[in-house]
DNA sequence: ATAATGGGTGTATTTTTTACACTTATTACT
DNA sequence: AGTAATAAGTGTAAAAAATACACCCATTAT
């Protein structure tokens, strides 16, 4: 196929005016081989993180189309050629899972030449953290399934994406070392020991719980509820929420919220 | 010149067998529209950072060619359709300013819809740290000129460059909180006040000397030379160099080597 | 009533960070 | 040859942060 379209494409060459834009008209022109410019498929690439309370999971489909049919793969697709780069993200998650107005953050970008075995396909990788009760989850468009995976658990995976899983996995660590977490991946009201398991989960390590507590409660913010946890749990919990107001003021001053 | 392009390739899809590679054979068949798929260029752009002992230091480029002919650019081309991104990055450098066999890291992709003015290209960032007595900066190419700025000084940028380069600082500051820097930058032998500059003209704040010696000299990854500094300056520097080994089992590690 | 379970709390020790001022080796000048 | 000027080099005490550590509490199930 690559030959097909150099063959469509080959001496082309386009001479163009731009009116509508600002440039000097001197430089208003120019001549571009058609051949050096659009030889690239451009996709995104989404890695969901969720957390269930115990561990840290992400979020794959199980292709319904070749190629890699019926593998697990990343949600992912081809941007629209006049979509920005961050909304194809939200859109393409949206078709595949139903998973909408995600926090989403780029991660890298992946151009091995052979990465994708129909063309040069770039694709660029993006971070998902969501609440995982505020999403059911659904298969759409090509998907065959969708399903919450542990990252201990997870088999062969289509293209390269245990590659791009990795990376996204790596820079969730470093996140979590500068900024507060949970934001986005726990319910709006949790319990300390919530939080704690969140952070135990994604460093891989455990803490100690009074040190924890010590620290975070001293960032400041955290707020106490009036509610306390009614679950089946044994002695209620006391409830938080983040205080988005005051985490914004720290980030900005450059805060480091180092465990 | 998008929709001369639109016009090629309207309502053409291929069908294609791959009996080269391993898929099972009945995904090995796939059809595609051409025009959902090979609609984007794809480039890679520079962030070349040097040192002078004082400033931090970014190489431009004066832009011989439309469009943003004669603004400064930061050093970028397309990318070869048969290229590996990371290649193309090391190889578009050197055709622009002649200087080869850098560390680069990637930073980041833009690709807002109208970022580039003759269609739609996807920019990767790269940051490149170079030691600026190693080579001697040429322009190239379609390159007019090429001179280091200083990040203060700098005047109206090509395309979204201004936004890339704010971000590459960006990282470079987060990097250098996290890793030792220097190896790059610095000369191979270097003084430990050359370093604590470096570190002050990246992080942007002056730096205790003695809390700085006692640091970095405690990270046990600098070697003390026999030499010292004979140039002009009074009382001779002591030399010290980078013990690289020392430093990878280090990073390896996970050390953190933040000031 | 009681056993079982996860929730909650404080202090002492060690380590790290910070603040701070004078002496030394050289060059340039007279 | 003496002296002024300049950047290099050095240690300690106080404050802050990180760590290690063990028991009581509020509820549910039996």
């Amino acid at each position: 196929m690559r030959r097909d379209l150099d063959e469509l494409i080959k001496g082309k060459s386009v001479a163009l005016r731009f009116s509508e834009d600002n440039l000097p008209d001197e430089q208003a022109q120019y001549l571009i081989p058609l051949e050096d410019f659009f030889q690239f498929g451009l996709s995104v690439d989404c890695i969901v993180f969720g957390f269930d309370g115990q561990d840290l999971k992400v979020l794959l489909i199980k292709r319904g189309v070749a190629p890699y049919k019926s593998y697990w793969a990343l949600p992912g697709d081809l941007v629209y050629p006049h979509e920005d780069l961050d909304a194809a993200a939200q859109r393409v998650l949206e078709n595949l899972t139903g998973i909408s107005e995600v926090f989403m953050q780029q991660i890298k970008s992946f151009g091995k030449v052979d990465r994708h075995p129909l063309g040069r396909v770039l694709t660029v990788a993006y971070n998902a953290l969501i609440r995982v009760e505020n999403y059911e989850p659904r298969a759409a468009f090509w998907a065959d399934n969708v399903r919450w995976h542990t990252l201990s658990e997870l088999g062969e995976l289509a293209f390269d994406h245990h590659e791009i899983l990795a990376k996204g996995v790596e820079k969730l660590k470093a996140r979590v070392r500068n900024q507060p977490l949970g934001f986005e991946l726990l319910p709006v009201n949790f319990t300390l020991n919530q939080l704690q398991k969140l952070y135990e989960a994604v460093l891989g390590q455990t803490l100690d719980k009074r040190n924890f507590r010590k620290k975070i409660l001293g960032m400041n913010f955290l707020v106490k509820l009036d509610a306390k946890q009614t679950k089946d749990t044994r002695r209620p919990a006391q409830l938080y929420t983040f205080d988005r107001l005051r985490y914004d003021e720290l980030t900005h001053r450059g805060f480091n919220f180092e465990l």
